[in-house]
DNA sequence: AACCGATTCATACAATTGTTTGAATTATAG
DNA sequence: CTATAATTCAAACAATTGTATGAATCGGTT
């Protein structure tokens, strides 16, 4: 091991760095590994010198995201012991909330992730697996728990996706803009009361679904 | 004006089929000009000379996509006239969703939509005017309706968001189908179900939200 | 039949992009 | 200091893609 590196680890972690931003604002495919490469003041044979390839470097800075991501994950969910559901679930949504809405350094993995499902990479099923699934089963659990007596797979399962569908739904992307501009909540209040609006909204909703009668799937119009 | 088209109609229309089918699949950025005259069995240059450009065949496809969407608004909408705005919303729902579901000749329009929300094209500006805009309207007046006295501009606008989110979340994506696929409903009765869990969930949480007591922003934790 | 505008076609062009190459440079070990 | 391995660099390459070009073809009119 002679020929040391030096300054190599500097042009390394420059490079992952640019690449974090740019794959953050713009997604795995509309980066080019030359905006990265001039972004991080490095030449443009540095990826493939580094990383092999423009994939293998997004490899890198999606497992850099991953670990954070868990990170956020045990935040977000709330030991059951000494917590009602609706506790843990008003827990949840208010740790979730703040990082899905802002694009900053808290939430950027989850901007990268909405890229992600726009148009997936070979790597988005790990990420899949290691840091969403777990979180799918912690609300399971929780709307199981709410649910009582009454729980059945389909019921607890689409009230989880309404769950989860108000949450990621004010992931700040253009198109929205469009819309209404002002419906993106910005300031700390409006996350805040955002938060307790979904709260609140899924906890009755979730009830109401909890005591329709069982019986045959529809009511006929 | 000598020199007929005969078949050039011919051209132009397997043009804006093939256009209309891969566009859909895929969206504007990811679809070649090669790959749609190949598929319209078009010469490469026909594009420019029917359209001018991408763009041109693109706003076609758009225009067309963006008048049938208000046709299915008309049917989405129902008169307010000897309906409650329970009822409305019920059949806004039951209407909307499986359109979003399915990828089929019904709902391409909503999968080309998935498209230009992620990578937005400078064509989409107009779509969301004539289209969307007038939908959220209606669900606005839908949801003040049902808050009576209690309505406040905050919380009505919550709320059309918390059913839009739901309704929205079922347009099918890759991305989804990788963390459970089953949630995807497919047959008739799994979207029935869903219509209906949306319907119920969203307006139990609408109750909940306007019998909340009006006061400061949120009650300290 | 001859003409003419509309359409089709094969080909070319310019720009972009991921990757490779081989020489130049740098930093450390001996 | 010098040799060596790691790193940087400028340039080139090959593939893709949107668009343009100019000739060939087609269909109806005169």
């Amino acid at each position: 091991m002679t020929g040391a590196p030096a300054h190599a680890v500097d042009t390394r972690q420059r490079l992952l760095d640019a690449a974090q931003r740019l794959f953050t604002e713009r997604g795995f495919a509309k980066v080019t590994v030359r905006d990265i490469t001039s972004e991080a003041q490095a030449n443009l044979a540095a990826v493939s010198y580094h990383f092999g390839d423009k994939l293998g470097l997004y490899e890198q800075v999606l497992e850099h995201g991953l670990r954070f991501a868990q990170e956020l994950n045990a935040e977000t969910m709330l030991s059951r012991e000494g917590h009602t559901a609706d506790e843990c679930l008003r827990h949840y949504v208010r740790q979730y909330l703040p990082r899905v809405v802002r694009a900053d350094s808290r939430g950027w993995i989850y901007q990268l992730l909405r890229h992600e499902r726009a148009d997936p990479t070979p790597v988005a099923r790990k990420y899949v697996q290691q840091a969403i699934m777990p979180r799918i089963e912690y609300l399971i659990g929780l709307v199981r728990e709410l649910f009582g007596d009454a729980a059945s797979p389909d019921r607890v399962q689409r009230c989880v996706t309404s769950i989860q569908a108000q949450c990621l739904f004010y992931l700040p992307d253009p198109f929205k803009a469009m819309v209404k501009s002002d419906w993106q909540p910005r300031t700390d209040d409006d996350i805040r009361d955002t938060a307790e609006h979904i709260t609140e909204f899924s906890l009755a909703g979730i009830r109401a679904i909890a005591n329709l009668r069982r019986g045959p799937r529809v009511r006929p119009r």
